[in-house]
RNA sequence: GGAGAGAUGGCAGAGUGGUCGAAUGCGCCUGACUCGAAAUCAGGUUAUGGGGUGACUCAUACGGGGGUUCAAAUCCCUCUCUCUCCGCCA
């Protein structure tokens, strides 16, 4: 959620920025919707101030024991005006919130200007492309070898779900057990976290309101439960409401979970495959820290994840995406894209983004410098590190060979116990 | 699933209708004492929102929501969570 005092005081500029994503701020509405807010809280406040003398005289006039009816009937007047203004309070202040909580993020002035991925700029690429003369994709070879099953899933789970049989169940583990180590050994805490959450947990990272119909929805009792999306919507809600040492900053944490998509955007895109499923596992990176820090994280959490496909030898390329192609919640994101052969190009499998304080005013997550007078909001960064079953995608095509073999990269051997796969 | 007990400031823990944003202790901060430290003493120490350039001021908040009342941490309803016992279960 963007801060309304910035709305309030540098209107223009920021419905500018907002263009600049291909959002077009209603400006009328939030100058009524604020405006109206506002007056009501200052009539309601005043008349709570005068309750609140009265009340104070009553008492006294009954300590004394002396009759206060004439004050007391005065008061039931006030009662009656303060509920009647308390409701229109309440419904201002859920129209504002409501209205602020659909406005996107605002591009950071460093990220570039463009209306759609056309606009995106390469910022790195890494690695050799394997050269395949006629590659096989991840679904023949898979296949093929008796480690992917599409058929039997979509007749227990329909389109979009997956099985992995004996060495692809367990290269997904080893991709899974791999990423943790790595980020664990960076200094990354790992977290091991629930895969359901309520409403306002997925509000808190800017899935809600938006974007419920990618979501998974379920309910215990009449409370609704969300399966999460990624990992990012557990881990970054984990300390809101509360108010961090500065000095504990940056705080980063890994977690590996599922992920649950029902993409209903995205018929017809990558209908084929693993690449887009509906269930799928991701070992996530999320930081928290300082409005100062915050632009070095990200290059430090970006970094991470690039050096896991660096272990896994594996070309990517590094994206910064432009503003028309930013997520709703980001500022500024990177994304990693990983080489494969059967498509010839590169695919996204690592997201790497900053958002300022944009989620941490909707989760409420702060912090307070040593000295400060008021606690500021965090800055929370996330990025996969890394999507797994896009990494065993990668590592089918791009170490398959001529005889029809996958070999195993070699920090996945000691796991897989073989070099591989036949 | 059944029975019961709880939820108060960073922590512990008082408070059962008005003088309570809340005793007391611990912690933390500032000052005094000290060469310095400890101990001791004095003072301070929640957050959010509205108004004001500001000093400041007003409102709200005692797990969440609703109600009773002129007035609620305190009474009533409801939900959530925690703990204890029984049952069941991975």
């Amino acid at each position: 959620m963007l801060d309304a005092v910035l709305l309030r005081q540098d209107l223009e500029s920021v419905v500018t920025k907002l263009a600049h994503k291909g959002f077009n701020l209603d400006v009328e509405s939030f100058a009524r919707l604020d405006t109206e807010r506002r007056q009501i809280i200052s009539e309601a406040e005043s008349l709570k101030a005068q309750r609140n003398k009265i009340s104070e005289e009553v008492a006294q006039l009954k300590r004394s024991k002396e009759s206060a009816d004439h004050l007391i009937e005065q008061q039931h007047k006030v009662g009656g005006r303060i509920k009647a203004l308390e409701a229109g309070e309440k419904e201002a202040e859920i129209a504002f919130r409501d209205f602020l909580s659909h406005v996107p993020n605002i591009p950071h002035s460093s990220t570039p200007i463009g209306s759609d991925e056309s606009g995106n700029i390469e910022i790195k690429r890494w690695g050799n492309i394997p050269e395949i003369d006629t590659p096989e994709d991840h679904v023949e070879i898979g296949t093929r070898l008796g480690i992917i099953d599409f058929d039997r899933a979509a007749k227990i789970s329909g389109a979009r779900f997956t099985i992995l049989k004996g060495m692809g169940a367990k290269l997904e583990r080893a991709l899974i057990h791999f990423f943790l180590n790595q980020n664990i050994d960076a200094g990354w805490h790992e977290l091991l976290v629930p895969y359901l959450v309520l409403q306002n947990a997925v509000y808190g990272t800017g899935q809600l309101p938006k974007f419920e119909h990618d979501l998974f929805k379920t309910h215990r009792g009449g409370d609704p439960l969300y399966l999460i999306p990624t990992a990012e919507v557990p881990v970054t809600n984990i300390y809101r409401d509360e108010i961090l040492q500065a000095e504990s900053l940056p705080i980063r944490h890994c977690a590996f979970t599922p992920c649950f998509r029902s993409e209903a955007g995205s018929y017809g895109k990558d209908t084929k495959g693993y690449i887009r499923q509906h269930q799928f596992h991701k070992v996530e990176l999320v930081a928290f820290t300082t409005a100062e820090k915050a632009e070095a994280e990200l290059e430090y959490l970006t970094r991470q994840a690039e050096t896991l496909l660096e272990a896994l030898d594996l070309p990517y390329m590094r994206v910064e995406l432009c503003t028309g192609d930013l997520g709703f919640s980001s500022q500024k994101t990177f994304d990693l894209e990983v080489w494969l052969p059967s498509q010839k190009c590169y695919r996204e499998i690592s997201s790497c983004s900053w958002f300022g304080d944009f989620q941490a005013r909707r989760a409420n997550l702060k912090y307070k410098a040593k000295g400060a007078k008021k606690p500021e909001f965090l800055h929370t960064l996330n990025g996969s590190g890394l999507a797994v079953g896009r990494t065993l995608v990668a590592i089918l095509e791009c170490y398959q060979q001529k005889d029809g073999t996958v070999v195993v990269p070699k920090v996945l051997r000691d796991f897989m116990g073989t070099d591989i796969l036949r």
